[in-house]
RNA sequence: GCGGGUAUGGCGGAAUUGGCAGACGCGUUAGAUUCAGGUUCUAAUGGUCGCAAGGCUGUGCAGGUUCGACCCCUGUUACCCGCACCA
């Protein structure tokens, strides 16, 4: 019989579909499993081959999970607001709901075609009104806290998209989405404070069981430093405030520096000598983007305000300000005291300027760099600091400063607050209104949803609206706090807020009363294993922490972190080894993989390709291999035989591939399991025959890689049992015992010989057997024997001279 | 520049975490089956010397620790990813 795939996956398809086999049950007494994958966004291409590599992983996790017993909740939805639907919408003329119901459609249809084992009776999309209701429920939460608020600000104005952009989205000065220039334009924008949890974003992380590398990046975005603000008074009279990771250093600060946008240089206009050399100096620096700011990373550049001195606090020094552009506003206070015998951009701007420059820690020669490591130094030239080590100093200084009223230790982030904005239409209705009278206020939670209303043109505007500001029948509304007249927010929430918690409403998606209900939150929560992208391990996995954070402190879910575990998979590259693209011509697509060789087959290449967490090039020839496995996996039919027990020249190898296959599924080490399950099937193959019992084992440790042909091959077999309703198959550690050994015998560490011997020889017997055997005779003839050094089972080296 | 990572056959990758390097798969070669192509089967396959038995050598490079190093330490090179003067 033939192994015909196509009607295999079918029929088995439809059975699971008809049985609704996978839907996750309502019974909480049973133990859970909540594995989670980030949710497509259905964009008109369709799925990636890249896609199926993180359902697939998971999806063999929640096999293994329910065939063990537990309760799995593998959901899936869509991710379907943003821009490249809302830009189709416009150039086709087709409604964003159109073009979106059509994608998820054909997305839908892809996914089911792999054979994953999704609860649909639990699909979301953040698109619908009864999904976004509670998107926007959660806004109003953060609002009525004090976390959502307006701000007048310089945003990243992309002039392609017309979009205001996080700082997050700006890649290289260009738009993350479409590569345009993004220019500052000034704007008034929802943010919402992120950075009030920062701290927590970051000790909590202790708490979770995420990949090193995802935890560092988390780490370094929140960027925490601590150090102390120092207040310097001036011969102006103004105080400057600044931040410095290294107070101990303060006797070796010889001039100071402050952004060229710093509002005291305004302030000192009429003091300042060179007041249009320091204002043509501020405009070019205005000019300049980020990326050009980076470019001249090598030449420092700035102007001395001349006519005012700064005054260093522990020595009563004037000492010279400066302006210049590697002194940004939006990091610390936007001044900084400059000690350039220990900061490399302070050494190489006072070398430029010929300021003086002053050694606080000894050990460095500070003629030729700045001698910036030097926690292990000795503090010179410090007065009261004197002698003392770098720590040490650094405490003294800060309860000196604290003490005079001049400063005080101080924590700085990087992390900058989330601009929450977007003037679109394909994205929440932010649902705030604007009232002359009362200021900004929520919409009433009974109104609730705040629906997109139907519009012709979603063009954007060219002032920077929202398209939905042209439409009068939304913006005119009244206030729901005193009734009078008044006009409706009508900016967007960034595509960010809907997968921000999308996890929580898989838990219970149909509810209208709770984003979820408190049972099915504190039953499900939280998600016990995330994999996603590693382009995803800071925005998105950031915002949606921070949301939890603020729900667990509201009370509206139990636990302080939403996910458990995270896991990062690599990315699938195309045959050449570069990224797949349209515009390199290597993209592959799953349906004609699936088409050509089956699902069994894709996801069986999808987890042998390689290392789960790295990046891996398509190989068609490989995806051949996969399928010849199939194959020879199929044709077991013909060499079955009867039998309860394992025969006992398989029975170890079939307990050992049981604990082999059981731990690298948990360990995302998909491919050495399928490995091991290549090498079964040879061993059942040299043998000649398999019986139903080694079958049957086989069968279940293969399924959760190959459902379709696993449960057609156990159905042909007569066990006439759904996968499903067995067991996960058990193996005992005494079985996986070999009887008989084979000890590699090294003499000085090379390998001369090797000794087959029953596994319960001791240790002396094993050195006698070796020392009598014939090649390590040869080896040790006329030397001395100075040591012999037995691993248990595993080898014996001789030394000799 | 900073942070993280990687380097193993012709290719993708294994190596129980200091104990037989190259599992498993692809590719290649030879043979069998086939009218032929494909499929399937059998065998070989890091390099090198050798008719062979076997020897030598081999995990980016240079050292070190150890009975023993792909694994640990020091230095170095190349590449990939992230961040961009964060005081």
């Amino acid at each position: 019989m033939k192994y015909d795939f196509k009607s295999i996956e079918q029929k088995w398809q439809k059975i699971w579909d008809e049985k609704d086999l996978y839907a996750a049950k309502n019974d909480y007494s049973l133990p859970k499993f909540y594995p989670l994958v980030e949710f497509p966004y259905p964009s008109g291409q369709g799925l990636h081959v890249g896609h199926p590599r993180s359902y697939t992983a998971l999806d063999i996790v929640a096999r293994k999970k329910r065939l063990m017993g537990y309760n799995v909740l593998y959901a899936m939805g869509w991710d379907a607001f943003g821009l490249p639907t809302e830009n189709y919408a416009i150039k086709n003329h087709i409604h964003p709901e159109i073009v979106t119901k059509n994608n998820v459609a054909n997305f839908k249809k892809q996914l089911k075609s792999l054979g994953l084992s999704f609860d649909w009776s639990r699909e979301i999309n953040t698109t619908d009104p009864d999904y976004y209701k509670w998107t926007q429920w959660i806004f109003i939460q953060l609002f009525k806290k004090g976390l959502a608020y307006k701000k007048e600000m310089s945003v990243n104005w992309c002039t392609s998209c017309k979009v205001v952009l996080a700082n997050e989205e700006v890649v290289n000065n260009a738009c993350e989405r479409c590569g345009s220039e993004v220019v500052r334009k000034v704007k008034s924008q929802w943010m919402l404070k992120i950075t009030e949890y920062a701290e927590r974003l970051i000790n909590d992380l202790d708490e979770v069981d995420y990949v090193e590398r995802v935890k560092v990046s988390q780490k370094n975005w929140i960027g925490r430093s601590s150090g102390a603000e120092v207040t310097f008074k001036t011969t102006a009279g103004d105080d400057l405030l600044i931040y410095t990771t290294r107070p101990d250093t303060l006797f070796g600060a010889t001039y100071m520096v402050i952004s060229p946008e710093h509002p005291m240089v305004d302030k000192w206009k009429d003091l300042i000598g060179n007041f249009s050399e320091v204002e043509k100096y501020r405009e070019e620096a205005l000019r300049k983007s980020d990326f050009e700011r980076t470019e001249l990373v090598k030449e420092k550049t700035g102007v001395r305000l001349d006519g005012v001195m700064g005054i260093n606090p522990v020595n009563g020094k004037e000492i010279p300000i400066f302006i210049s552009d590697y002194v940004l506003m939006t990091y610390g206070t936007g001044a900084i005291m400059a000690v350039p015998a220990h900061d490399d951009r302070d050494w190489d701007f006072a070398k430029k300027f010929s300021l003086p420059i002053i050694t606080v820690v000894a050990g460095g020669n500070a003629e030729e760099a700045a001698y910036t490591d030097c926690a292990e130094g000795e503090m010179v030239n410090s007065e009261f600091l004197n002698g003392l080590s770098v720590a040490e100093a650094k405490e003294k200084i800060i309860a000196y400063l604290t003490e005079e009223g001049i400063g005080k230790e101080k924590v700085n982030y990087k992390l900058r607050d989330w601009v929450f904005s977007r003037q679109r239409y394909w994205g929440e209705p932010i649902p705030m209104v604007n009232c002359p009278d009362c200021g900004w206020v929520p919409v009433d939670e009974k109104d609730l949803p705040l629906t997109l209303p139907d519009v012709e043109s979603y063009q954007p505007t060219d002032n920077g609206e929202s398209p939905l500001s042209t439409i009068e029948s939304f913006v005119n509304t009244t206030c729901p706090k005193c009734g009078k007249a008044a006009t409706r927010e009508t900016d967007t929430m960034p595509q960010w807020a809907g997968s921000s918690w999308y996890y929580l409403r898989y838990c219970d998606p149909n509810n209208d009363s709770a984003l979820a209900s408190k049972e099915a939150l504190n039953y499900w929560g939280p998600v016990d294993w995330y994999n996603g992208g590693m382009e995803h391990t800071t925005l998105h996995l950031l915002y949606s922490r921070f949301w939890h954070k603020f729900l667990y402190d509201i009370g509206v879910v139990p636990t302080k972190e939403p996910y458990a575990k995270r896991t990062s998979h690599g990315m699938i590259l195309g045959e050449n080894g570069e990224k797949m693209s349209k515009s390199r011509g290597n993209v592959v697509n799953p349906d004609d993989i699936i088409e050509e060789f089956g699902a069994d087959t894709l996801r069986i290449y999808e987890m042998f390709i390689g290392d789960f967490e790295k990046a891996a090039p398509w190989s068609v020839s490989s995806v051949k291999g996969c399928k010849r496995f199939l194959e020879r996996i199929w044709s077991l039919l013909d060499i079955l035989t009867e039998g309860e027990e394992y025969t006992s020249d398989l029975e170890s190898l079939m307990h050992k591939t049981i604990k082999k296959v059981s731990y690298d599924i948990e360990n995302l080490k998909f491919n050495t399991a399928i490995a091991s399950l290549m090498s079964l099937l040879n061993a059942v193959s040299d043998k000649g025959s398999i019986n139903k019992a080694e079958f049957k084992t086989f069968m279940l440790l293969l399924n959760p890689f190959a459902p379709h042909i696993t449960e057609e091959l156990l159905q042909l077999a007569g066990f006439g049992v759904l996968a499903e309703e067995c067991k996960w198959p058990e193996y005992s550690e005494e079985k996986c015992k070999e009887s008989t050994l084979v000890i590699p015998v090294q003499i000085n560490g090379k390998l001369r010989s090797k000794l087959s011997v029953s596994a319960d020889k001791s240790e002396e017997d094993i050195i006698n057997m070796a020392l009598s055997d014939e090649k390590v005779a040869e080896f040790i003839a006329g030397k001395t024997v100075l040591k012999k050094i037995y691993v248990k089972g595993r080898l014996l080296n001789i030394v000799v001279k």
